[in-house]
RNA sequence: GGGCGGGUAGCUCAGUUGGUUAGAGCACAUCGUUGACAUCGAUGAGGUCGCAGGUUCGAGCCCUGUCUCGCCCA
């Protein structure tokens, strides 16, 4: 028999990528019943998940180890369940930030602009771009054990998710859901595009809020040489005066009412205004008269529609002022403020200038003022297609976790406004509709060669392209080969988990809901899975400028995937930002090294077997826990019951971060601290007759705890469950594992199982031995009696004779006592001499340290313990004369009850003790 | 302005149907190295659960108010 042997700690870097590679060679990450196969069996439940695709130029960062994390535990633990298990791949072409990438490149490395080389050869350099970098973040993700279907890897531009983003457009646009029209948009004057809604951010900051004089015209008749006529306004931007189209008030205000109807003039440029009235006006705020300039404000834009004022645009596509701008055509927007200004007060028209703190609109990307701006774009009438994503989470058919971000998407989907998805570059799929030089339309889901209203063949292509979130929005089915009826789209989907960060909440997840629903006639998935934001270990967002980043690859180079993945998943809570440290790193990594020894000893406790002289029995487990086993046997069996229990429950309900938590305390805890250690001197015991019950126990707890923790540290489990069952194949307890497939990715998880009846009192015996032994450890750590100096004890049992006695040899062993100077006796005539006494419940325990230790101290010590007892008597007896008798469940009273008892045992003990 | 989340040990966080001695990791103190593990073990110290009311036999958990930090929407 040859056995292994294991390096004394784990070593992730010599095992994590052999591991993977095993498991990619393997075909664990394809689903087992696949319906391109013969073999398909359509009545297996299919469990699927859809990655959130990265940019395909991305690099790692600590928000896709998270989502990476979380998804492969969840698709982990659904195939070890048994479900047909599908986890789709893929990247996002992200068309601004690629684009930028690939400009910053030409403009350094070859002196060019996108513009000089051209749309054809720009995209032709991008696609080059891609295959070079687009492979990073795919290997990455797989360094983070991602157990996806690589060969069903998608990209939001390769040719069939192309396809499905040209039919959603025609279906949408046939359906009148698509329109195009100049429409008042948020402009990127950096990027040169337009952006929706939700690429604008407001940040608070200081601004100026400019006075000035609107001055009213005369008529002739009421001409007065001695005072001037005005209107007080306040603006943030002055320089849209020049795009002014009226002047509005309150129409109750007695301050401008009589102006009402008068025609105001645009300073500088001399334009005549109405001065208008509208009940939006705030009498209160600023002066309590407003400029409206329809062609850069959306509530201006409103106030225009209602009272059909003209809508002039005085800014291009560089947010320069053109040529409605007058003397200011050319100049930046900033510039044309200040010299705008300038001449105002020249001319006497300037009030005062304050200071004022105000929500400025700054572009998502870049952070540079977004103006708004007039401009013929493409949009998507929402309405229809938000009223059904919001029926679907409203009538439970998707559910969000957690559910506190239903009321946040629905608020939003009730608010929604249509949606701009036209963008001005060149790197996206291009909007697939052609123009003739008559200006027909042609839409269409192929490359048209003639327009289809007049048949002229000088068709040109829109120059725009889509949104990237347009083609996200399809993911869940494009990548699943919609708009084509194929064997996977038909099985997998609709597909089961959305898991993604709630940032993305409205950008993605409500699209894809509105979409799939739109698009497909179903749910796009059933259960929308959040997950918070990573945060440095102060709760600080992470950047660059800070200094914070935490970079997820130097992570799991210093301390392995798996300590960087359980950091991740425990202790952290659905929907709630968590806080990464290095030392919660570290410390999990000494988890992972933990787990390891802990499976040296396991397998080292099997390869010590020797045959039996008579074939083992096959009795196995729940048999109620009788038979040969050991009070410690069935003690960690009945907790591995509950801890299964337990994490069941706890993964029914999202909770990944409890159920990581209880598996590392019961391996930690219950399964190193104390069965082990127990269970070397059963090894010993049992030698004559092989050793057996005991292995057999630690293979059986030891494997269970490494399928439950396989979805959390999938690398080291995997590597220490293949030598475990190497080991147990070579044993003569192999019966043990004849069931076993050949890697633990597969494993069935624990099933949970009822109770038997026997659990609850073996627990409770086994918690008396705990006890005992502690309050041994505990008062010769606080004697100073030397670690290795074996004691004497004579314990008083009383009613718990028979317990101590048969367990006698597990406390001498974990409390350090002479295992022939134990005895153990229902009850003592006089206390022994020169001892210190320890009462634990009805049990004492007389150690005589005469000569090792100052005996005299004895009397305080035991005089605390007895106040302490006395307290919680006191406590109780206070709760058990309370209304707490009468009204709370009679089995939690009788719980009380108990503990009185206990405690007043103990007392009458110790006062004993004392006299 | 509207909505949401956090405030629990020195630090970072758990604590989901309210059950009576509030937990973990790290840090700290004392002790311990011949076989699973010093990436470890034993023992210990450390909290009026932001504050004030209320409901209840019982509140970290439920209700009201309040302070404070953060986020989202307008």
């Amino acid at each position: 028999m040859t056995k292994q042997e294991l390096p004394k700690a784990y070593d992730f870097k010599s095992t994590e990528q052999r591991i993977y590679a095993m498991w990619e060679a393997g075909g664990f990450f394809k689903p087992h019943n696949d319906p391109n196969k013969a073999d398909f069996d359509p009545n297996v439940k299919p469990f699927v998940i859809s990655i959130p695709p990265p940019n395909v130029t991305g690099e790692l960062h600590i928000g896709h180890s998270m989502f990476v994390s979380v998804e492969d535990l969840m698709v982990r633990y659904h195939r070890m369940k048994g479900y047909s298990t599908l986890w789709v791949p893929g990247t996002d072409h992200a068309g601004i930030a690629t684009q930028l990438m690939v400009e910053r490149d030409l403009l350094k490395n070859e002196e060019v602009t996108r513009e000089e080389i051209g749309r054809e050869e720009f995209i032709k350099r991008t696609w080059e771009w891609k295959h070079k970098y687009g492979g990073m973040i795919t290997n990455q993700i797989r360094r983070l054990g991602a157990s996806c279907d690589w060969d069903r890897e998608r990209f939001t531009l390769d040719d069939g998710l192309s396809r499905a983003v040209r039919e959603a457009f025609v279906r949408l646009y046939e359906k009148g859901l698509i329109y195009r029209g100049p429409r008042l948009i948020n402009w990127s004057p950096g990027l040169k595009t337009a952006v929706s809604d939700l690429e604008v951010e407001y940040s608070e900051e200081e601004a100026k809020l400019y006075y000035f004089k609107y001055m009213i015209k005369q008529e002739t008749s009421e001409v007065s040489e001695t005072s001037e006529v005005y209107i007080p306004v306040a603006t943030i931007r002055p320089e849209t005066i020049l795009g002014d189209t009226a002047v509005a008030v309150h129409p109750e205000d007695e301050r401008y009412k009589k102006f009402i109807g008068k025609k105001a003039i645009v300073p500088i440029l001399g334009r005549e205004i109405p001065v208008i009235a509208d009940e939006y006006v705030s009498m209160e705020f600023g002066t309590g008269a407003l400029k409206i300039t329809p062609g850069h404000d959306p509530n201006d834009y409103e106030i225009a529609h209602r009272h059909s004022l003209p809508i002039i645009s005085m800014l291009d596509v560089e947010a320069k002022v053109n040529e409605n701008g007058g003397p200011y055509q050319g100049q930046d927007r900033f510039e044309a403020r200040k010299n705008l200004w300038a001449d105002m007060k020249a001319a006497g028209l300037v009030i005062k200038e304050e200071k004022y703190l105000t929500t400025i609109p700054r572009s998502q990307r870049g952070g540079e003022i977004v103006e708004p701006m007039i401009s013929e774009q493409w949009f998507v009438k929402i309405e229809p297609l938000a009223k059904a994503a919001l029926e679907a989470v409203k009538d439970g058919r998707i559910k969000i976790v957690p559910e506190r971000f239903e009321k946040i998407y629905y608020n939003w989907l009730e608010n929604i406004k249509d949606w701009c998805i036209s963008r001005q570059l060149w790197w996206g799929h291009r909007i697939p509709v052609w123009y003739c030089p008559d200006n027909h339309m042609t839409v269409a889901r192929e490359d048209p060669k003639q327009c289809a209203t007049c048949g002229s063949r000088e068709i040109r292509q829109d120059e725009d392209v889509l949104d990237t979130w347009f083609s996200s929005g399809l993911w869940p089915f494009s990548t699943l080969g919609w708009p084509e009826e194929t064997p996977d789209y038909k099985y997998f989907y609709p597909t089961s988990y959305m898991e993604t960060g709630y940032d993305i909440l409205f950008f993605w997840v409500a699209r894809m809901i509105m979409s799939g629903l739109e698009y497909t006639g179903q749910i796009p998935f059933h259960t929308v899975y959040l997950h918070g934001l990573v945060r440095d270990e102060h709760g600080r967002k992470m950047s660059k400028t800070t200094g914070n980043v935490i970079d997820p690859l130097i992570v799991m180079d210093e301390f392995g995937t798996d300590a960087l993945r359980f950091t991740l998943l425990v202790g952290s809570t659905p929907g709630n930002d968590t806080n990464v440290g290095m030392k919660k790193v570290e410390s999990n990594r000494n988890f992972a090294n933990k787990l390891w020894n802990a499976g040296r000893f396991v397998i080292s406790a099997i390869d010590s077997l020797t045959p039996p002289s008579a074939p083992l029995s096959q009795s196995g487990r729940g048999d109620g826990g009788e038979g040969n086993y050991s009070l410690a046997d069935s003690w960690i069996w009945a907790k591995l019951q509950q801890l299964i229990r337990d994490v069941e429950r706890q993964f029914q309900n999202f909770q990944y971060g409890q159920a990581g938590q209880q598996i590392y305390d019961f391996i930690w805890s219950d399964f190193a601290d104390w069965y082990v250690e127990i269970a070397k001197g059963q090894m010993h015991a049992e030698r004559a007759e092989g050793g057996m019950q005991t292995a057999e126990t630690l293979a059986r707890v030891f494997d269970m705890c490494l399928r439950m923790l396989h979805p959390f540290t999938p690398f080291v489990t995997e590597e220490i469950w293949g030598h475990l069952r190497t080991a147990i194949l070579q044993s003569p307890i192999s019966s043990l594992s004849q069931d076993w497939p050949v890697a633990l990715i597969v494993a069935p998880f624990p099933e949970p199982r009822n109770p038997e009846g026997w659990e609850e009192s073996k627990i409770a015996d086994f918690e008396l031995i705990q006890e005992i032994v502690r309050s041994i450890r505990n008062l010769r750590a606080e004697k100073g009696v030397a670690p290795s100096k074996k004691i004497p004890a004579t314990i008083s049992a009383g009613d718990k004779l028979n317990l101590l006695t048969n367990q006698s040899a597990v406390i001498a062993s974990l409390a350090g006592l002479g295992p022939s100077q134990v005895s153990i006796l229902k009850s003592l005539k006089e206390k022994p001499a020169d001892s210190a006494a320890l009462v634990v419940g009805s049990v004492e325990i007389h150690l005589p340290l005469a000569g090792m230790v100052d005996l005299a101290s004895e009397r305080p010590r035991l005089e605390k313990e007895l106040k302490e007892a006395e307290s919680h008597i006191q406590r109780l007896e206070n709760l058990l004369g309370s209304d707490f008798a009468n009204k709370a469940p009679a089995a939690l009273v009788q719980k009380e009850r108990e503990k009185l008892a206990g405690y007043k045992d103990t007392a009458e003990k110790i006062k004993a003790q004392l006299k």
